[in-house]
DNA sequence: GTGGTCTAGACCACC
DNA sequence: GTGGTCTAGACCACG
């Protein structure tokens, strides 16, 4: 479980775990089928509280990226290749939609949008 | 004012607003030293209490867009093109280094982002 | 009337008008019983509404600065040394207490104070 | 909390509570990563309505006093002592310039001012 | 429990 | 008329 948290962050701890969980099992960073760590687990990792952790499997179990089986603990569910590409389509998408109307509402044109993209992905490199 | 609400979006309503107005001033639909309405007017108009607007108009002002002046009203700050640009970048760069390490953790290339962005501007036309 | 105004001061432009009147009353620069210029013409001349320029008179009279004679205009007050003296402590009391109050309150000792102030009074010469 | 409250002040009740927890950062008397009382407690013991700490608490947030984690509370900032001494002067500089033009204006000498200091210290001791 | 936001109404100072 | 501040109450998200 690399889950890094940030309190500068103003993303709710739930959202911090979910994303990354939900990142890695689309990277293919965790395999389908393989087990997630107790939830008291993580949250002794984290040293938090268990409460935005089992907020964030909920969260993961609604979105069909993790499924309970009770008493046998977590696993990640069994994905194909297109469910996977589904699932980062629909993470992407809703984001992307808010942002690329919130830059065209400032005037940010296509080309300049596509020159700030390059830039920020070349000087975070 | 041309402001439109989205109740169906998370966004808190003074959020709204600020960067409604914000943009429209950035994008030069509401000149320099122009008057802006009465946050009175703004309320009712827009059917919700004077706060979110009393806040957003808060915001404002501490941001250097508008200012204040009791008794007589608000007006949009004297701006020079460099002042907009200065501020316009303000507001695209802190979203999109947030959005870009997103895409980034969800293992979006920068070709892939490339087409998702074009794919969204020409949609949306 | 040397008056100027300020529209970035928060200070109300009567209060202004008001201070700036007054100092002069104080320091000598219109000397007793020499007649003021017309409201409206104070107004006209700052660019301002009769309104802030009546309170302002208003304030002047009730502390005993100015007199009105209907019909006729009007006047300094009829002031000795002394009486210049009281009010000149008067002005400076009340805001000055104040002020030392907060200075203290934010752990300035004596020294300090008496530092910045010798800074500022040398630094705006 | 030592937070005294005066209505015959014209200082609105936000700004009162800003400038004394503020003070108190400043001085020592909270230290860093100290929680602060839930906002609505402050409320309660004051025995006023919740908006005017919040407002006081956004303030003291902008300023960077203090740091807000949803859910878990309020902490005063980690502050490295010049992080303070920063802070102290923005605080003290604005408002005494300020002071300073005003009693100038007055026709108060540099003398006068030094002595009217002294006795305010003090008295007031 | 915590903070974040909003409503509906009120009173005040300033122009 | 304008903005500035406050109350008393409510509902929501987060931990």
């Amino acid at each position: 479980m690399d889950i890094v948290l940030s309190n500068t962050n103003d993303t709710p701890i739930y959202k911090q775990i979910y994303d990354q969980i939900a990142a890695q099992i689309i990277r293919g960073d965790i395999s389908s089928d393989s087990p997630l760590p107790a939830i008291r687990t993580v949250a002794a990792e984290l040293k938090i509280s268990v409460i935005p952790v089992k907020r964030a499997w909920e969260a993961l179990e609604r979105e069909g990226f993790i499924r309970t089986m009770v008493g046998k603990g977590t696993f990640v569910a069994t994905l194909t290749p297109s469910d996977i590409a589904g699932k980062r389509h629909l993470m992407t998408y809703e984001q992307l939609s808010k942002d690329i109307l919130f830059y065209k509402s400032l005037g940010i044109t296509y080309s300049e949008m596509m020159e700030l993209i390059s830039k920020h992905y070349i000087e975070e490199e």
